[in-house]
DNA sequence: TATGAATGAGTCTTCATTCAT
DNA sequence: GATGAATGAAGACTCATTCAT
C-alpha cells in the first residue's frame, strides 16, 4: 500500500540541492533569467518544491548568491593560508592570481556576485567583503593605503581577464604589485 | 473634446528620445530589466513607438548600449586632451580619476557597458577599446608593460568605487600610481 | 464573498476540452484564424490553460486537427464496414455517398484536414489516408484504376456539395460511378 | 524646384500593381498571411498607397481574390474555344486537363480561391462559375447530368493533385470520363 | 493626393505565485 | 508536507488603420 511516497524526507538537503542548481544557473544565465522552472528542472525537483521552501524568487535567487558568496570565501580562506605561510609577497600574491585566473568557473562566481551587486544593495555589502578581506591579509606588512590599492589592482586584473580574451601575463602582475606595496615588504605598517 | 491626438512628427528625434530613455534605464535598472513599457512611459511615447522604430528590443537595448559607449569614448576624449596638454604623470592622471569618480552618470554609464560587455562578444570588443585606449595614452611615456598595469588599476578603482561607498582617496591612488608607472615618467620604455 | 476561484483538477478532461473547442473552431472559422483567446472562451477555461497543455498555438492546432482526423477515419472505418456487408456497388456506394452529404459537420471535419493538408506536409500525408483507404475498399472488385478514379469523383462529390448550395442528387452519383466502375461490378480485377 | 513628386501619376495603374502583388501573395502564404505591409513591399508601392485606394485589407483581399478568378476565366475561356474547335470528347478533355494539372500556378490560384469561397459566401458564388462554366460546355453534349458529373470529376482530379505528389495518369482520367459521358457523344439530353 | 509616422488592440508566450489534492 | 495544475499579469512583437504633413 505504500505509494513511492512523496520523494526524499530530507528537507535540509532539498533546499541545498535547490539553492545549488539555483547557483549553477545563475553563473551559466545570468541572475535574470533564472526562473523556478528552470532552476527545479535543473536541480530535478518539482516545480511546487521551489516554491515551497522559498517565498519568493528573489529569495532564492538571493540566498543562491548569498551561496556563491561562501564559494568565494572559501577560496579567500585559501588565499590567506598561503600567504600566512608563504609570506605576502608581490611574488605569492602573482602565482595566487594566475591560479585564480586560470580557475574560470571561481571567475565566474566572482563576476555574478560582484554584478549583481552593483544594482543590489544588501548584496553590496557582501561583496565588499572581498575587497576587505583581501586587504586585511595585506595591511600588517603593507599599511592601509598600500594594501588597498593593492586589492583595488587584483579586481582590475580580474575584470581585464573577463573583458579580454587573454590573461595578463605574470611579470606584469608582479612588477604591478611590487610598484604598489613598495619594495621593503617586511615589517614597517607606514 | 480634444483627445491627446496624435504627437509629434519628428522621427529622428522621437529616436533619439527612445534611445536616451532606454539608456537611463539600463543604467538604473540594468540591462536585462528594460522593456518596451518601462522605455515608452520614461521616454513619454506610446508602446508602439518603441517597436516602430527598432525591430526587436535586442536591437534597441543594442542601440542604447552603443548610445552609452559614445558617452564613454567622449570623456575617454577628453582625458586624452588633458593628458596630451600637461603631461601623463601620475598627478595628472589621480586629477581625472578622481574628477570622473564624482561624476556618477559616467561611473554608471561604464559599469552598464563593462557589466553587458561580460556576456556580450560583441559588445566586448566594444568595451576592450576604453583600456586600449587608456593603455595606448601612456605607452609612449612608459611602455606597454606599465601603461597596461597602470590601466587594470585605474579600472579596478572604478569598479571599488561602484561596489564601496566612499571614494579613494587621491593620495591613495597617485602614490599607486607612482609606483605602478615608475618614478622615471621619462622616455623609457620599459 | 466567494471568487469563482481555481477550477476543476482533471488535466486530462481539459486537454481534451481544449482540444475539442479547437477542432471545432476550426471547422469554423478555418485553421488560421484560431487563436489561444478563441479556444480558450469556447472551451471555458482561462487562457492561461491553452497554453498549459500545449507548447505552441501551432501544436494546439496541429492537435485539433489529427483530431478531426480521427473523426473522419471512424467514418470511414463505418463505410469499411457497410461495402464489406453490403457489397461495394455503385447503389450501395451512392447511399453511403449522401448520408455523408447529409452530415454536415462530417463534411466540414473532412474539408477542414483537406485544406489545411495543401499547406502543410506533415498533415498531407495523413489526408493522404482517406482517399487511400476508400481506394483499398474498391480494388479487390474493379482493379486499382477504377478505384482509384471512383475515389477521385467522390472526392469531387464532397468539395462541389460545399461550394454549392444544393447536394447533387443520387441518380446523379450513382450513374456516374456505375460509369467510372463499369457493369461488371462483380469478380474481375481489371 | 520641383521634387521628385509623388511618384507615378496613374492611380488605375498603381491600383492594379497593388492587386496583382496581393494575389500574388495569397498564392504564395495564403489569403490569411498578407499584410498591407507585404503587399507594398512586393508592389513596390509606399505603405499608404494601400491603404488609399482600398479601404480595407478585407477589401483589398477580396479584389485580390477576384483578380484571381478573371485568372481562372481566362483559363476556362481557353478549355472552351478548344472543345468547340476540336469537340468536347473524352479524349480532349483529358488533354485539357492534364495540361491544367501542368500549370502549377493555374492550379494554385484555382485551389486559393475555391479554399477562401469555402468560408466567404460572397467568393462562393463566383467560385461556383467555374464548375457551372464548365459543364455548361458539356451540357448540349451529353445532357445536365452526365456533364456536372463529368465537372465534379474534373474538380475531383484537381484536388487529388494538391493533395498527393504523382499527377493522375491519362488513360484513367479518360477511361473515368468516357464512363462517365457515356460512349454516344451525341445528342441525347438525357 | 500621397506618404509614412503614430497608435493601440490583439497575438503568442512565459512564469511567478497560489492552492486543491 | 509535497506536488503540479491553475491563473492571470506581463512581456515581445505585429499590424490595421488613422491622419498629420
Amino acid at each position: 500500500m505504500s505509494e513511492p511516497s512523496r520523494r526524499r524526507r530530507d528537507p535540509e538537503a532539498r533546499r541545498a540541492e535547490i539553492i545549488t542548481a539555483a547557483a549553477e544557473l545563475i553563473l551559466e544565465v545570468g541572475v535574470s533569467a533564472v526562473t523556478h522552472r528552470l532552476i527545479a528542472a535543473r536541480a530535478g525537483v518539482p516545480l511546487g518544491a521551489t516554491t515551497q521552501y522559498f517565498a519568493t524568487l528573489d529569495d532564492l535567487r538571493s540566498q543562491a548568491l548569498h551561496h556563491l558568496v561562501t564559494e568565494v570565501d572559501a577560496h579567500v580562506d585559501g588565499i590567506r593560508a598561503t600567504l600566512e605561510q608563504r609570506g605576502a609577497t608581490p611574488a605569492v600574491l602573482t602565482e595566487l592570481i594566475v591560479q585564480a585566473l586560470a580557475d574560470a568557473r571561481a571567475l565566474e562566481a566572482d563576476r555574478a556576485v560582484v554584478t549583481a551587486a552593483v544594482d543590489d544593495p544588501q548584496l553590496r555589502a557582501i561583496a565588499r567583503r572581498w575587497s576587505e578581506r583581501m586587504t586585511g591579509f595585506l595591511v600588517p606588512a603593507y599599511g592601509l593605503e598600500r594594501a588597498t590599492a593593492a586589492a583595488v589592482f587584483i579586481d582590475g586584473v580580474l575584470w581585464h581577464t573577463r573583458i579580454h580574451d587573454q590573461t595578463l601575463n605574470a611579470s606584469l602582475i608582479e612588477n604591478a604589485l611590487t610598484g604598489i606595496l613598495g619594495t621593503h615588504s617586511t615589517t614597517t605598517s607606514d
